[in-house]
DNA sequence: TATCCACAGGAAATCAGGGTGT
DNA sequence: ACACCCTGATTTCCTGTGGATA
């Protein structure tokens, strides 16, 4: 027989917790508050370039910097919000603001596509096939028709991931665009998470594009209490927040960059936390273990969600470390992924370029460190270390219906530390 | 001090898979 | 049916490099 669940026993104890949240959407990162904290500057500099820009002066590109989470988002959604309602109010014609995130708008067809679909959704761009020149086109178009006589604030977000990826040609061409109107008008606000962003930037774009350049400086500890506490009062319950939790949301975000997104998450899921263990109150235990949470989290995700070449690579790197190896170059990862690849699959391996890259791409997650340093004669590496604990990642590739099994598995370089390293020709052999 | 190792990593090409208009 | 387009993943080709060692 199998355990009888006790439904009705989990639903009274879940009763007798006590009422957590009020509005637990106050939490959200993605909500736009009524009131920004510590962002007046910043605020009233964008309010003075899109007046400008919508009294007829001519508009004016801008460019937002900072790390995430200093409310670069938040302040250009605050903004527009106030401006629609303050032209709606007044019976004028209310300026067209199209926001985009270039994290997953990544190229200037899709950039351009998106703008088209978001100016007139009843005739759809699609989303491959037509040529680049043909669309952007059809975007003066429609921009003419739905901006006429006022201006279109485009708003490009992490827009240094788009320039990483496809170059500036999108911000050249959305700059260009003035010239081609007859009644509307085109600025571009570009939200940039890395501050030296300028640098991808060809003198073309740059000097267009950061005619007004505005720095969002990181949040220090006493700013994100302010935060947490004027969302805290409408997301929690009154009393339920011990004194110290907010406190100490703050310091653990404050030491992590200053990153509000992460501050909120935090508490949202110490809330959570005290909610699911039927808990009268949020305590600094819980705000701890959600730290632990989050990270497990994120690597649970990232194991789960890519695709099987990363994970191969870094269980590569996982097994090597495992087994003691240290320090752990990219030519033992590489080896180490070939005979794991070959042991699940028939055709070829990735070559080491590739290998390279998505060993590059795990370190830029956080989840391994690379630094590279020279060994003289032996050559130049970099050397690799896994940076969240091996217990997780071991049990997320136990729970792997591929990879579970390969976690036995002993590495060459492991089982023969003698061998001679591997060179050039013994990757050719390889591939 | 010139050499040489074991890669790092940029740039361009290729491929397969999704489309378009005519 | 055809020529042409866009995209993401990957390969191919290549030049660059820090520092122990011959």
């Amino acid at each position: 027989m199998f355990p009888i669940l006790d439904i009705k026993q989990l639903l009274t104890d879940y009763s007798a917790g006590a009422n957590i949240f009020n509005d637990r959407d106050y939490l959200s990162p993605n909500l736009v508050p009524q009131e920004l904290v510590s962002r007046d500057e910043q605020i009233t500099q964008i309010l003075q370039v899109a007046m400008s820009a919508l009294k007829g002066g001519a508009p004016s590109n801008i460019l937002m910097y900072g790390t995430t989470g200093t409310g670069k988002t938040a302040s250009i959604k605050y903004v527009s919000r106030e401006i629609s309602q303050h032209f709606h109010d007044a019976g004028n014609r209310v300026p067209v603001f199209l926001y985009l995130n270039c994290q997953e708008v990544n190229t200037t067809y899709r950039v351009i596509a998106q703008m088209c679909n978001m100016l007139n959704p009843d005739e759809p761009i699609p989303f491959t096939g037509l040529p680049t020149d043909v669309i952007l086109v059809e975007l003066s178009n429609r921009l003419e028709k739905a901006c006429q006589g006022t201006v279109c604030f485009v708003v490009l977000d992490e827009v240094d991931v788009l320039v990483k990826k496809a170059g500036d040609e999108t911000l050249y061409h959305l700059t260009r665009m003035n010239a081609q109107l007859q009644s509307a008008r085109v600025a571009v606000i570009g939200i940039s998470n890395i501050l030296d962003f300028k640098d991808l930037l060809s003198p073309r774009v740059l000097s267009s594009l950061s005619e007004e350049e505005i720095l969002f400086p990181a949040y220090n500890a006493t700013e994100l209490i302010d935060i947490l506490a004027a969302r805290a009062a409408r997301a929690f319950n009154p009393g339920v927040l011990e004194d110290a939790v907010i406190p100490l949301c703050a310091a653990l975000a404050a030491k992590e960059n200053g990153d509000a997104r992460k501050a909120l998450d935090l508490l949202r899921r110490a809330g959570e936390l005290a909610e699911r263990k039927c808990r009268i109150a949020v305590n600094e235990d819980l705000v701890y273990q959600s730290q632990e949470d989050m990270s497990r989290d994120r690597v649970q995700d990232f194991v789960t969600q890519s695709p099987l070449q990363q994970r191969l690579v870094l269980l590569s790197i996982f097994l090597l470390q495992q087994n003691g190896l240290d320090p752990i170059k990219t030519g033992e990862v590489y080896a180490t992924y070939c005979e794991l690849y070959k042991s699940i699959e028939r055709d070829n391996p990735l070559t080491l370029r590739r290998v390279t890259q998505l060993a590059k791409e795990l370190s830029l997650l956080g989840i391994i460190t690379a630094q590279t340093k020279s060994d003289g004669r032996r050559g130049r590496s970099t050397y690799l270390k896994i940076q969240v604990p091996l217990k997780q990642l071991q049990n997320t590739f136990a729970a792997d219906v591929r990879l579970g099994e390969l976690l036995a598995y002993k590495p060459r370089a492991v089982r023969r530390p003698d061998l001679a390293p591997v060179n050039a020709k013994f990757y050719k052999k390889l591939t």
